[in-house]
DNA sequence: TCGTTCTTCTAAATCGATCTAGAAAAACGA
DNA sequence: TCGTTTTTCTAGATCGATTTAGAAGAACGA
């Protein structure tokens, strides 16, 4: 059963190995007749095929693209906009008979991280929200793959974003036009587990999207107090925690704005659990719309999700695809989770 | 920068191949001394550290393992069983130093689900919802890799389940108890896009779980009338679909129940619009116990989704266990979607 | 001082295929 | 009929590492 190669085709049939490789891989480079007696030979002998890992060797092709990842591969699947994401690459790889392969690249270890990212076999690699400076990037750029991110401010030069500041800065005039001018912003912090909620300061909050989300908010309400908490990482649980916190507190903001929508929707189930109403005594703003938010009648900013997923692909696999910097639209999408802020 | 291998680095050190080598995965063979200098070599020639393929090959181990889907890419997804499993295969995966190599292997097609199974560099396989007999498998078998199935009548003789007949009696008698004696199940169907709705003969339904599930519910309810609906792929769409049909035909059944909890959710919806309440005027019932199953208060049967996907991580990378075939407990989960049957 | 044991390093084989260049045979055109 | 093209097949180099067995030198004990 083992061991069983090319070579042992070959010579139980009695030709080259080039020959029975053609037969798996240039079908019209040789005569039905004998491709048939080599397929028939290979069956036989339980010879599966050329193997993977040769090929790839020799051929320089792996079939796969990597897609990396910051959190524990666990959270990408709990997080509904990663799992857009991920379903609209799926959707561009499939196409080009690629997979994926999943690869969780620590938050900062470096040595952990670089294991994964420099023995995966693959062909290009999809960089998912990994904040700018990480180690694993280095080690990519070092392998010298085709890349592409999901934020402008990464290493390569592919990439497909949207303006997150503009989006921002469009949730928050809707803010200021309901009259907010006091909010609690839920950021997702570096708090390790069973530290609770903390109150954090700008410069601690790490680099990428939220930091720009966040400068988008101040532009757009200039004269706001703007507080910063965090309940743990991206996720419902952590939204619910901050919130709680927040709405237990002496010091209620009028509204509270999730960076993502987990967190916002985290923090309506924190309102629901005291008796409060979204929209009428405190307002709650997401960011990203995943499928759950209009369910839920949150206000966010809508961005295609699964598009994202899907130009990222073509961008890494689609030889047509020429532009290497693309920018999706954004939308403000109010439900009845804003409403104005009580008058004081 | 590109056609740097370790012989680039041996050569420019001065030293062997082997020595380089051994450097990057055997460390305390050779003095650090030297170790350093290959290193900071190595940096500056833009060497980024052995070849995977290369690797791979050679040492026969590719650091990856893939999951089978029969289905799309995408809609693994979609589907919060899928994601939830492969949460929980993830973790596993992560601990074990491994990736995730997603392949999708196509519904029937052989020539196409070949490719991925064949092409993909993975030491152990994860046979998520295969049905026994698909092409995919016997590629898969030829390869002699190790492979775990979620399904017991799978080919290989790992694998980690519930006991669907039995998991499906509990529900059954749950119904029979509430008093329903004609119900309608929402089945995934091999239909075609567009064709909309079918009633679907006993023995049109696929292998695997679907047709034990339907086996456990005849079981627990001799005297009902059964009737099989589909609406299309395993989806909430689907379940909208078929059970507006179910809804809006003149021969109402008294309970609908869906064979996962997605179509159970998608004929609640149904329901809701058209002004019906779930658990009293119909009764809705699912399975698997998603987490959205809990919010919609859906009455369903719960099985351990992640644990799943974990033991099935185990079974594949963890020498230490030994168990091959692993049943995992299953809990009927009332809630306020089921109801007794209106009195005729 | 001499054999013995470590430590440090290397030569050469090997993993299993694909690729390039070209030979042998068959088909073709005039 | 003879050169030319096309089809069919092969030899041998090569992809980039890891591994095995063992050499050279250093350290060690008596």
């Amino acid at each position: 059963m083992a061991g069983v190669t090319l070579k042992t085709v070959a010579k139980a049939v009695g030709v080259s190995p080039s020959t029975v490789s053609n037969a798996y891989n240039k079908p019209d480079q040789l005569s039905t007749a004998l491709r048939d007696r080599i397929l028939a030979a290979a069956h036989e002998l339980g010879y599966a095929g050329p193997d993977a890992s040769a090929r790839a060797l020799r051929s320089g092709k792996a079939g796969a693209i990597g897609v990396l990842f910051t959190d524990k591969l666990s959270y990408a699947f709990s997080d509904p906009f990663a799992v857009g994401f991920l379903a609209g690459l799926a959707e561009v790889a499939e196409e080009f008979r690629t997979s994926l392969l999943l690869m969780p690249v620590g938050t900062e270890d470096t040595a952990d991280s670089s294991t994964a990212v420099q023995q995966a076999a693959i062909d290009a690699a999809a960089i998912f929200c990994v904040p700018y400076g990480h180690p694993a990037l280095d080690i990519l750029a070092a392998r010298g793959l085709p890349a592409a991110a999901t934020d402008p401010d990464n290493y390569t030069d592919s990439w497909v974003a949207i303006d997150e500041v503009a989006a921002a800065m469009s949730l928050g005039e809707h803010l200021t036009r309901l009259g907010h001018r006091d909010i609690v912003v839920l950021v997702e912090g570096a708090g390790a587990a069973g530290t609770g909620p903390v109150e954090m300061r700008l410069d601690e909050v790490l680099s990428g999207n939220p930091t720009q989300r966040l400068e988008g908010l101040q532009k757009a309400m200039p004269e706001a107090r703007i507080r910063l908490v965090s309940g743990g990482h991206n996720a419902f649980n952590s939204g619910v925690a901050g919130a709680s916190w927040v709405l237990d507190s002496q010091d209620r903001p009028t509204a509270i704005v999730g960076l993502s929508d987990v967190q916002a929707l985290g923090a309506m189930e924190a309102m629901r659990v005291r008796g409060l109403v979204p929209g009428r005594d405190l307002t709650v703003t997401g960011f990203d719309d995943i499928p759950a938010a209009e369910q839920a009648g949150l206000t966010t900013i809508h961005q295609p999700i699964g598009e994202k997923g899907r130009v990222l692909g073509r961008l890494l696999l689609d030889p047509a695809t020429t532009e290497r910097q693309v920018l999706l639209p954004t939308e403000l999408v109010v439900r009845a989770s804003s409403g104005p802020a009580p008058k004081r």
